[in-house]
DNA sequence: ATCGCCAGTTGACGCATGTCAATCCCCGCC
DNA sequence: GGCGGGGATTGACATGCGTCAACTGGCGAT
């Protein structure tokens, strides 16, 4: 093989002009925030966005109890959030990919209510809380659109509760994977062949599960003929099967 | 016994004026939207908000696929709301109660995801949306709390997460009955007794569990003196206790 | 006031998932 | 390239909750 070029990024000199967000050339745009925006006001958007943030795997965006500043659009990279109750118990409150949105929990309150930990190096761009509420005040489309990311988040819990409150291992893991599946698809990537980002501790607690239960059931899907797994790389090679089990007998 | 007196309602004279939402004279406001408006902002709500509708118990406030034109703001009363996914599973997702806000999951898709059932005679208050958002960027004070109440929803549906995903079914009702007894003592009502709304199996759909378990439950608790109940009437008689089990071992 | 029905209670039993433990095997670090 | 450790797999066993079934009793309709 030739030596390949060296990646695009490292020829361009780094200024705080490549370092900065332009949501208006952003490949994401659809996914996130700007939907829908005008030429102009796509350029008041960018001067409301931050400068992009590099998040090293394994550590903090936000923790539980900081204070809220802003919420995040993760430009690249893998997150989860989870909350810690009390007592210790640990829930893994949602997988956020590229395009999706973090942080609303924390405007309630005006302290964050969960963690957010990259599962990756990743990037994201802070928006500012209180600029994003006074530029919503201008741009009626702007505000309307972050009022449907918030509901959809509300939507996205619901199905998470008919998840945990209804469903048998086999089918969260399921519907678990078919979610991970469309959500890499919608961003260019193969739909059926993917790497987890997260641990099976993780996807278990996420799912109400144990990690045992969940690499067993693995198992038992890939004896299926569902899927292959190997660690952290999963091939989906029967997606209808996997959806025929999620509405199976009930 | 001497016939009782009609019920007030019956004794005033039906006028549009009379069936109106007042907001600036409702004693809800403080957990409503009207929260840190001025004198001059709530009256401009009180336009907004329009006319209080009845809801019979047992009847649909809203349901999944309707076109989502309001949220609504209860007057008074108890809803339950549910998901119906497509294999027929049922999932209660919430009990609301006054002054508490319906209807969010709605905006993301401009259609409402859930049903919404009144679980008691209740009156309510419809917001028509596109007018709150007009409002929202008059008001700025407005355009913030209701970013707080959307945001509290998502964090209130976090710990719904905790509850499915980490506890056993002890801990799940004893939950349970600290969050209604906290949110009835709020209203004023008496924190430690009260009537359930919902019946065993609805308990059981919101806590992840069958209606047998919730019942057994419920016995158990009785048999160790934290709590009376007779069918839909409970007492709380050790609430410590109740929290000592919500957050024993693990 | 009475009846019928639906909600609730309780018991017996089974199974899905949790628990505990041993082993394997990547992956990343040096 | 080898080594160490944490993640993953698998097995044996335990148990909490679900399932099925019988029975009870309140509540609302008439």
């Amino acid at each position: 093989m030739t030596p390949s070029p060296k990646p695009v990024a490292q020829m361009i000199p780094i200024t705080t002009h490549t370092l900065k967000v332009a949501c208006s050339q952003c490949n994401l745009r659809e996914l996130c925030l700007p939907l829908g925006l005008s030429e102009h006001e796509m350029h008041k958007l960018d001067d409301l966005v931050g400068a992009r943030r590099r998040i090293k795997r394994g550590t903090h965006l936000y923790r539980a109890a900081e204070q809220f500043e802003a919420i995040f659009a993760i430009r690249s990279g893998f997150f989860k959030t989870d909350v810690i109750a009390e007592d210790g118990r640990e829930q893994v409150t949602g997988f956020q990919m590229a395009g999706e949105i973090l942080g609303m929990d924390g405007i309630g309150t005006e302290h964050h209510t969960c963690n957010a930990i990259a599962l990756e190096d990743s990037e994201v761009c802070p928006i500012p809380f209180a600029r994003l509420e006074d530029m919503s005040r201008e741009i009626g489309t702007l505000q309307h659109h972050f009022h449907k990311v918030m509901s959809r988040e509300i939507v996205r819990e619901h199905g998470v509760m008919v998840l945990l409150g209804t469903m048998r291992a086999e089918e969260r893991l399921a519907a678990f994977l078919l979610n991970l599946s469309q959500r890499f698809g919608s961003r260019g990537y193969a739909p059926n062949e993917f790497h987890l980002r997260m641990t099976r501790d993780e996807i278990g607690s996420y799912l109400g599960l144990k990690l045992e239960t969940v690499s067993r059931t693995f198992s038992r899907f890939q004896d299926d003929g569902l899927i292959s797994v190997q660690q952290k790389h999963v091939r989906i090679i029967d997606p209808a099967g996997l959806k025929k089990l999620m509405s199976r007998n009930c």
